[in-house]
DNA sequence: CTGCATCCTCCGGGATACTG
DNA sequence: CAGTATCCCGGAGGATGCAG
């Protein structure tokens, strides 16, 4: 198994290099953040706060989160649709992680300041 | 500042992209471990660890991640020439982060089996 | 040994229009 | 309302050769 605390094997496929696939590109973040904040949304509902995204990207980036285990889409079978995005469990495991990404790139930038 | 347990506050520039900016791309994350599981290395030695790398882009990926301040480059002056690399304080403390983002996707690969 | 210059390919992502 | 279909462009990344 993977143990935490281990280095990075370096070899294919390395296990972060997976992660950073899962929720790289343009939009994931933004996505898996306004859904862990503002919690479950609806399509029009996730384009209006997410600036600038086009239907495209959004539809094609939450089918792929949805693939990835990251989160659930549920379909209420009405006339007009309605559909509704939320983010499952293994990815509210994630948020902490992601947050202390944001911590490090800030006290790296504070350094760069003094310089 | 940025505090960490805050949410991601989804508006530009948002720190976590950022993040990602720094260590995305093909080859980031390989040069990275490398550099940290086995200390300061010349540039063929990294060149040979890190299967399938052009010179092109260990060279480009190189010169990023040092004007990011996450690798040191030390030059000495002799012929032929003698260049080494490592990782900076603010590298290692990166390394515990993406450590646990191995873990998390390890984790969720385990959940998907079991479906 | 440690790169840079050049050229080329492929695909992530955008614009627009259309549909059940 | 919640998407698809189609076309298009720029840039990341690869191959090869040259240079100090």
């Amino acid at each position: 198994m993977f143990k935490s605390g281990n280095q990075c094997p370096c070899v294919d496929p390395c296990p972060i290099s997976s992660a950073l696939r899962l929720i790289g590109g343009k939009w994931k973040i933004r996505i898996i953040c306004s859904l862990n904040t503002d919690g479950t949304t609806r399509y029009n509902e996730l384009k209006r706060k997410i600036n600038d995204i086009s239907n495209t990207m959004l539809a094609t980036t939450l089918k792929e989160l949805e693939e990835d285990g990251l989160i659930v889409r549920t379909q209420f079978m009405e006339i007009p649709p309605h559909v509704e995005y939320s983010i499952t469990d293994a990815c509210a495991e994630l948020i902490p992680i992601i947050d202390s990404l944001g911590a490090w790139v800030y006290h790296l930038n504070e350094n760069k300041k003094k310089d």
